[in-house]
DNA sequence: TGACATTTAAAAGTCTGACATTTAAAACTC
DNA sequence: GAGTTTTAAATGTCAGACTTTTAAATGTCA
């Protein structure tokens, strides 16, 4: 691990660069107890403060993590799937509300994941995902229930479909999707006859997959996003229009 | 933008926090400029370096930007597709070398990801994209190419096709998938026949994009998936029989 | 008056040294 | 030998000073 002297960045993002560098390369294991900030400091030749800088960029990407007390330190950190999901969501929640994205683009990349979710769950899916999926609908179709709610049981559901596939690659992008559109979707205020005409596509796509039929549960995403799309633009343009 | 006294949680952490709460929230805006470190300080009542390392903690998400010198400060930064895509192929990297994902599950995602993309790109593409995938296969059917050179130009082959479907929330979720991989594909050695065989599957895709034929496409993907795991297994097993 | 050079001040970047807090391990007691 | 106390190492936090960068204000001269 080595910083450049003669390098205008700052010493702290050089030094987190070295360190990150190291942990890609293996040269840092999982789990491996880094220098202490003492060590550190008097191997790159900088003060503790800046060492910390550095130790806290890693820390905030989840590359590190740090326990106080002795025997403490900083440890390699072995990266969940929880981490990234959070990570995931947090940029894509970003993009959306920066408007660096519009709700059309990330509706269509998330129906694109899904559907190209759908013919693995319709093989793969156990029957906890299928029960799962059953149950939400049923509680979509509850009377009384806040758009809130209505919303929440449909990420569920998705979320279920998903999962089913097996595949924590693809359930982890998702999940940055769904959950950046979801403040959004909270905005809209579902009738009864949108309700009905959401649930009936989801039983159309859990009856899919149940039937291990990926092309047809492939059909029904494709319906619901155009259902998705008609009333999120029926949405933005009453609000535009104040 | 508060904290809270009795918390066990590191200053930095929950100053961190609070924050990026402002932010996500819109209480911050993009372009804006927060207090300074010293008011900072003395809004948090904590010291200098503990803001300090509170706002590395955010600069390492792209969260913010800093500037030095007079009417500097730390500004509100508008999260860019580069800075989300880096972010994206670290932790894909990180995920896939420390072993949290096997290299199948991750090569199923990303071919599930390009199937996806590919109608909308059979689609949209522009003359640019499809020129760009006919220039990669061209240059994979010289004599004399790297294997290294040749996974490259395989890169630039599936980012153009990619990209042809026109959005950024696919692309860059497909970089990350792809960029990480490329270690791994990296360690392959292509025979003469392996590059003939991905070659031609190539150009049955770029046919099928040139004709508009989505689901030609999908099934150029499907064979290539195919290929590509076959190659990769093969090499796995060589190299755990060392 | 206008273009260029100079000064100035604000802000981040860095350093030193100290103290507080946490925690595991060593030492000690019964 | 089990439980308690002490100890030391490490991170967390603080205070204050100095350095460097940079934009804006000021000044100078043609």
């Amino acid at each position: 691990m080595k910083i450049d002297p003669n390098s205008s960045a700052d010493l702290s993002v050089q030094i987190a660069q070295a360190i990150k560098d190291a942990i890609i390369s293996g040269e840092l294991i999982v789990d491996e107890r880094l220098p202490s900030e003492a060590e550190l400091s008097d191997h790159f030749q900088v003060s503790r403060p800046t060492v910390r800088e550095a130790l806290k960029r890693l820390a905030a990407q989840s590359l590190i993590r740090t326990q106080r007390g002795a025997s403490g330190g900083a440890f390699v950190n072995r990266l969940s799937f929880e981490d990234a999901y959070s990570q995931q969501i947090t940029t894509s929640t970003l993009l959306l509300s920066m408007n660096a994205v519009s709700f059309d683009t990330a509706c269509e990349a998330r129906y694109a994941l899904e559907r190209a979710c759908a013919p693995l769950s319709a093989e793969r899916r156990s029957a906890d995902h299928l029960a799962t999926m059953r149950a939400e609908i049923f509680r979509q179709g509850q009377p009384g229930l806040t758009d809130e709610a209505f919303c929440a049981s449909d990420v569920a559901f998705h979320r279920a479909l998903v999962d089913g596939a097996g595949n924590p690659v693809l359930s982890y992008q998702l999940a940055g999707a769904v959950e950046a559109m979801q403040p959004l979707m909270n905005m809209i205020t579902f009738t009864a006859r949108d309700r009905e005409a959401i649930t009936g596509l989801h039983s159309r796509i859990a009856d899919a997959i149940e039937a291990g039929d990926g092309s047809a549960a492939v059909s029904g995403l494709q319906d619901l996003e155009s259902e998705t799309r008609k009333l999120a633009s029926d949405v933005f343009a009453a609000r535009a229009q104040r």
